[in-house]
DNA sequence: CGTTATTTTGATATACTTCAATAGGGGTGG
DNA sequence: CCACCCCTATTGAAGTATATCAAAATAACG
């Protein structure tokens, strides 16, 4: 199960390079394997806590979940989502930095990471895995922190758009499982102007809506313009 | 040299907990220490280029480096300042994401990287310090797409403020080496919004610059109060 | 001491937010 | 099956925070 599951995950787009060997790393995680244990969330159901124990380490199996944190008056931030097949609790030595809530109905695998980090100190092949999941997520803050710093809506909706896109199956569809809302508290923007957007974009053709949570990228090319990719 | 090197870094707010016993990584680090070079720049140099082949670690040992990206267009994204003391260049596994820049005259120490993975293979003391400051890495990156994401110019400004007074010796100081165009790339705002919110602050009574580079906080609570800390 | 870079201040413009209303979609119960 | 409700998304009108454009003041530098 977890041979899978890391499998899945260095195949990801969110592993930059090849990893290591895959023959290595199926032995290493083969010991590893009965100890994660399944869960299933509703949605909206919280994972963990922002500032709670890290204690654990997860695979989403099915689903989608959101890394979150708040402002005081409410003001809400989502700093990633995790798909299916990717990782995520790796960060945080100690305090969780975010909440992690279940954007739909999902279901994830649990390993505590006391188990994850003997194994790693057992098979090196895990421990680098686990170094490249890191180095993931550092890439997608940094260019999370870019699009938040210094691009406009347009360029904002578009990159989000490429972004799902090339996550999902399809480089041609994206697949939008959340709300506005969380699309916006993910872009730094408001619903308003997220909606706005996406019809502009419509309106432009763009881009063709199946209907709200289903966008068909109709000209990709222009949309990468669009986004202004560093 | 290295030692001592890392030994600052441990010791400095960037590592949130304590991390492994002194002595294990004072042994362990004597063997690196040999192999670090020491390099000095000029303000503005770069250290190295965004895309390039990530081949290096470094600590700046004195001086001030910015980590910074490019829009096509020319608009330009600070992701982060390393101060005196701080490590770089450790994230990005293959290439780099993003440039490295002095900001003042600096001194660097560097290492390659292979020869930092050696020694972390041969001590896992080395192994975790590394570890502890990539997730130090990571837990600024969220904290400054929180900034970046949701808050006003004021609450950034404050947010800013604080931060390098805490990254500095004393916590009602802030010592800003950098210009108001980095610390408006920074905060994803422009020099004269920089410039208006901290004269706003000044005239507020809650701060008062010995020059543009030096800022008193005069009521640090209050900022704290501005600043909105999640 | 003049020259240039940086910072501050001012006036105006605008992108995005806010407030408000309408429209669509999906489920439930009558 | 339709009517109703709730939730989400879209659209509209007005307001505002920040950007832009422009100039003055201050600091840095040779």
């Amino acid at each position: 199960m977890l041979a899978t599951a890391i499998r899945t995950a260095a195949a990801s787009h969110r592993i930059s390079a090849i990893p290591i060997g895959r023959l290595e790393m199926t032995t290493a995680l083969a010991a590893l394997e009965r100890i994660g244990l399944v869960l299933s969330l509703e949605r909206d159901a919280t994972v963990f806590f922002e500032g709670g124990d890290a204690k654990s380490y997860f695979k989403v199996s099915r689903g989608i979940i959101r890394n979150c944190t708040l402002l005081s008056d409410g003001r809400r931030f989502i700093s990633d989502f995790y798909l299916s097949g990717n990782f995520f609790g790796l960060t945080g030595e100690g305090q969780n930095l975010c909440s992690a809530e279940a954007v739909t109905a999902v279901t994830l695998v649990r390993w505590t990471r006391k188990s994850v980090a003997g194994l790693a100190e057992r098979h090196p092949g895990v421990a680098k895995c686990l170094r490249l999941m890191v180095n993931d997520d550092i890439a997608a803050a940094q260019e999370h922190m870019l699009l938040l710093g210094r691009k406009d809506a347009t360029e904002k909706v578009a990159s989000f758009l490429l972004m799902m896109a090339d996550r999902g199956g399809d480089s041609h569809r994206a697949s939008l499982p959340m709300t506005r809302l969380d699309i916006a508290d993910y872009l730094g923007l408001t619903i308003e102007t997220v909606s706005r957007t996406v019809t502009e974009l419509r309106s432009r053709r763009l881009i063709r809506l199946q209907d709200s949570h289903d966008v068909v990228l109709v000209n990709r090319g222009a949309i990468e313009e669009l986004a202004n990719a560093a």
